[in-house]
DNA sequence: CTAAGGACCTGTCGGC
DNA sequence: TGCCGACAGGTCCTTA
C-alpha cells in the first residue's frame, strides 16, 4: 500500500532515469483503473521535463502537460521487458531504456490521468500542505483544524488538511505524540498540536529511510502475528500488548477505519 | 456548508 | 478441504 513515503521513494528513483527522456508510446492492457486511461499518443516524441510528487500523485511533466499517476493501495512501477501478467495494466515506454516502465496493481485503486499545461488538476486544486515542507508548522496545522470537529485522526487523514497521511502514519503519530485518535481536533492544544506535527515529520521521514517500507504483505521471518515491519509501535496490533505499558492495545472505527491505540498512554 | 457512509477491487485470513 | 464473509486501503461520490 504506497503511502507518501513509497512514492517519494519511487519519485528520487524513477527521476535520474527519466528525466530528459522521451517518450516513445503506450501499450495499455485495459481501459483504465479507477478512471480510464488517457490518449498518450500527443505525448509521444516529448522529452521529460521533470518528476515530482505532490501528495500521493507522481507527476511526469512534458512540454504540453503533465501525467498524473496514483498508485492506489496496491499499485506499483518498475522497468520490465518480459510479458505482461494479470495484474499488469500498462506499459510506458522512454527513450534509453530497453524495458517498459510497468504499472501493476493488483486491486485497481490506481489512476492514470493527463492534465494540460497551464492548468491544475481538480485532484491536486484542494489539498492541503506537504507534511515535509519546512513550511507545515504545529501553528499551521493548529490554524487548520480550528474549525474542525471530528476526531484528530480522521482530520489528520484529511487531504485538505494535510496531505500524504494515511492510516499507518496517523496511527503511529498519534501514538508518538501520547493522544487519543478519538479526540476532537479542535480541542487540542496548540502546545500538542505542535509535537503531533513533528512525529508526523518523522513517522514519514523513516519510512522514507526504509524505502517506503508500508508493505502490507510483507512477510516476516516467522509467522508472527502481523506480519509488519517491527517499526510499527501500533498499527496492525489491536489486541496486543502497548509497547510502552505493556496494557492491551484498543482498536476504534474512526472514519471507517481501523485506529489502534493504547486508551493507557494516548490522551 | 459539514459529516457520514458507500463504492470501487481483489488477495488474504479467520471461522465453520 | 473448501467455502464465505470480513477486512484492508485512498479517493471520489452520494446522502443526510
Amino acid at each position: 500500500m504506497p503511502e507518501l513515503p513509497e512514492i517519494e521513494t519511487v519519485k528520487r528513483s524513477l527521476s535520474p532515469s527519466l528525466v530528459r527522456q522521451t517518450f516513445l508510446g503506450a501499450q495499455a492492457y485495459r481501459t483504465g483503473l479507477r478512471v480510464p486511461f488517457p490518449d498518450f499518443t500527443p505525448l509521444i516524441g516529448q522529452k521529460v521535463l521533470s518528476v515530482s510528487r505532490r501528495s500521493k500523485y507522481l507527476l511526469i511533466e512534458f512540454a504540453s502537460g503533465t501525467l498524473l499517476i496514483h498508485l492506489g493501495m496496491s499499485g506499483s512501477l518498475s522497468w520490465s521487458n518480459g510479458s505482461p501478467g494479470k495484474h499488469d495494466h500498462l506499459d510506458l515506454s522512454f527513450s534509453g531504456h530497453e524495458g517498459v516502465l510497468r504499472l501493476r496493481d493488483p486491486r485497481r485503486f490506481g489512476s492514470v490521468q493527463f492534465q494540460p499545461g497551464g492548468t491544475i488538476h481538480s485532484s491536486l486544486a484542494n489539498l492541503g500542505p506537504e507534511p515535509l515542507e519546512p513550511s507545515f508548522t504545529g501553528a499551521v496545522l493548529h490554524a487548520r483544524l480550528a474549525k474542525s470537529r471530528p476526531p484528530i485522526k480522521v482530520a489528520i487523514m484529511d487531504a485538505q488538511v494535510v496531505v500524504g497521511v494515511g492510516n499507518i502514519y496517523a496511527t503511529e503519530a498519534l501514538f508518538r505524540a501520547g493522544i487519543d485518535p478519538r479526540v476532537p481536533a479542535n480541542t487540542i492544544s496548540k502546545s500538542r498540536i505542535n509535537r503531533l506535527v513533528g512525529h508526523i515529520k518523522d513517522v514519514l521521514n523513516e519510512g522514507i529511510a526504509n524505502g517506503g517500507s508500508t508493505l502490507r504483505d510483507f512477510h516476516g521471518v516467522e509467522g508472527q502475528v502481523g506480519t509488519f515491519p517491527s517499526t510499527f509501535k501500533v498499527y496492525g496490533r489491536a489486541g496486543q500488548p502497548c509497547v510502552k505499558c505493556s496494557r492491551p492495545l484498543s482498536n476504534a472505527k474512526l472514519g471507517g477505519r481501523a485506529s489502534v491505540f493504547c486508551e493507557h498512554c494516548q490522551k
